[in-house]
DNA sequence: GCCGTTTTCGGCCCGACTGTTTTCAGTCG
């Protein structure tokens, strides 16, 4: 099955190899451009080449050449030239690319030179001071080198992003929903709690049928690269790409207890199961027991109900005070999808979108939003063509008059402006002073002190026009650590000048993070679910930062986006005056 | 590799930072 991001990934790695190679610049970025292009379409590709074969001629930087690559990847799977760029390179050699600080010069030059191909070999000849020697490195190179490996494996620890396992799944459930006589099918697990990452997946069923017809389409699936177990109710398998998959086929019966255990987390239950024992009860896997005789189990609300407490959202179960709020039937309504009222942070083609704003607006309302706040980059990022002082005031403009015309939709003038070294804004106060929302980002000079760091957020926070801090902390999961920033002195100063601080949902991002959420709701501080969309499909990742609230025991009112417009429009006057 | 009322060649969004240099290369976003 061809997908969007896979032939995307293609795309980024074909350029990728002929970056390291000495490639002209221009064509690497056309391959890089062609695999955004690709990644931000809202139609799967293969589709889109049946549909209307003309349609990829439309699309921006695809000509002739990557026209034909698309139509080749749609119909074999592959690219000929991917399959042998890919051979004309050491395998591990790609993988040094993903070291902060090593660009494709560098790999190129490590691999000439002293003939590194593996972070391994990387460390011992850094160990060994023969990097220092290289033209272009020094001391200062090496140690950083070193400091960029540790960084390196402290990311990379087996767990994949929620939204990739969630990616995984979803064909594989669907593959097997569709086995006769089975009748539930939950995943469970720190995957069910919406842990940002997931180690491996457990998933449950039951069924009319047999049992082992349900195992056997399990273990026959496509993507099944390794089986590790099949037994009679169980099975586990290793998916292409490295995921652990386990499935338990259980008794009707016992569905709902088997979910609630398999669900966890091991604190949730064993506190769970101390709370059984007084009320001389046993809680297990199987179901609910008093002495042999089964009290409760088919479902999950059943279980709970027999320890006397309502049923606890599977977000909160990692025994930090749910079971006692239950008990007390002071449950947090935690913030769902549907109260959602707009988004606060996307981007149009004025800097680095897919749409324009009109075209924001149809697909925000689209998904029953109320009001759309359009935050493109400022100048400082170049890259993305970042608006200047000119340019912002004509798009204001141009969104005024856009809000005119749209009826029951609130439009935010918006920018995205850039923290600069020193934490003054990369824009005039004479033009932010114009806007409806301005979230402010760090995106440079980001390796500065803890205390620097802190100084140039809170700087920003500070700054009177300023009302939410984007992604704070700057982390991007399993790929970069977050900025040295203390985070309790930041929430603090959104406390005393009344500022919101972002929960930003890219998949990669999901910051801030559980932990900074729930500070920043006990200190009063508004979270802001933003997408910080470049495109359409990139608004329904509000799903991963609605996880992270959820887990963070948001209720609607503590998250800015579940408010009104016109309360939004309140709060900042408020502040002003 | 893409693109074109400067059209089939010769351009292609750029600025900051770092470490290595003494004018610049490499990386990052």
């Amino acid at each position: 099955m061809p997908s969007n991001s896979e032939l995307a990934a293609i795309f980024n790695t074909i350029a990728d190899i002929l970056d390291i190679q000495g490639a002209n610049v221009f064509r690497v970025r056309a391959y890089r451009n062609a695999a955004r292009v690709v990644e931000q379409l809202s139609e799967p590709i293969g589709e889109l080449v049946v549909r209307d074969p003309k349609a990829l001629d439309r699309l921006p930087g695809i000509g002739k050449g990557l026209h034909e690559k698309i139509v080749e990847y749609c119909q074999r799977g592959t690219i000929t030239e991917y399959e042998e760029l890919k051979g004309s390179l050491p395998a591990g050699l790609l993988e040094l690319l993903n070291i902060p600080s090593l660009g494709p010069k560098r790999v190129k030059l490590l691999y000439e030179t002293l003939g590194i191909t593996t972070v391994e070999a990387l460390e011992a000849a850094a160990l060994a001071g023969q990097l220092r020697g290289l033209p272009g490195m020094g001391e200062k190179s090496e140690a950083k080198i070193l400091k960029s490996i540790r960084e390196y494996r402290s990311l990379h620890t087996g767990r994949v992003q929620w939204a990739v396992a969630e990616a995984v799944l979803t064909p594989y459930l669907a593959h097997l929903r569709g086995v006769g006589g089975i009748r539930e099918l939950e995943p469970a697990g720190s995957y069910r709690r919406g842990r940002e990452t997931v180690g491996d997946l457990d998933v449950l069923a039951t069924t009319r049928g047999s049992p082992a017809d349900v195992i056997a389409a399990f273990t026959e699936y496509k993507e099944v690269k390794d089986v590790l177990a099949q037994g009679d109710t169980k099975a586990s398998v290793v998916l292409q790409g490295g995921l652990q998959v386990d499935l338990r086929v259980v008794p009707p019966g016992s569905f709902g207890a088997a979910l609630q255990y398999f669900t966890g987390s091991k604190e949730h239950n064993v506190a769970l199961r101390s709370r059984a024992k007084e009320y001389g009860l046993k809680l297990s896997e199987y179901g609910v027991f008093r002495e042999e005789k089964m009290v409760a189990g088919r479902t999950e609300e059943e279980v709970y109900a027999a320890l006397e407490l309502p049923w606890i959202p599977p977000e909160l179960r990692e025994n930090r005070g749910e079971i006692e709020a239950a008990a007390m039937r002071a449950l947090p309504r935690l913030v769902e999808r549907g109260d959602i009222q707009g988004d606060m942070h996307v981007h149009t083609t004025a800097s680095d979108g897919a749409l324009d704003i009109r075209g924001m607006v149809k697909v925000a309302r689209a998904r029953g939003y109320r009001y759309l706040a359009i935050t493109d980059h400022s100048k400082a990022v170049a890259i993305a063509h970042g608006l200047d002082e000119q340019r912002l005031r004509a798009q204001i403009k141009e969104i005024r008059a856009i809000r005119r015309e749209l009826i029951d939709f609130d439009l935010f003038a918006g920018i995205e402006v850039d923290v600069l070294r020193d934490g003054s804004l990369d824009l005039s106060d004479e033009v932010l002073g114009e806007l409806d929302f301005v979230v402010a980002s760090l995106h440079f000079s980001t390796e500065l002190s803890e205390a620097e760091m802190t100084r140039r957020m809170i700087a920003a926070i500070e700054h009177p026009f300023v009302d939410c801090i984007a992604h704070p902390t700057g982390r991007l999961i399993g790929e970069r650590l977050p900025y040295a920033v203390d985070m309790n002195a930041v929430i603090e100063a959104a406390r005393a000048y009344h500022k919101a601080l972002e929960i930003n949902a890219s998949p990669h991002r999901l910051d801030l993070n559980e932990q900074h959420a729930d500070m920043a709701r006990r200190a009063g501080v508004p979270v802001c679910i933003n997408t910080d969309a470049h495109c359409e499909l990139e608004l329904d990742n509000i799903r991963f930062g609605l996880t992270v609230a959820r887990r963070a025991w948001c209720t609607p009112d503590d998250v800015l986006n579940t408010w009104s417009a016109a309360k939004i429009r309140e709060w900042r006057a408020r502040r002003r005056r």
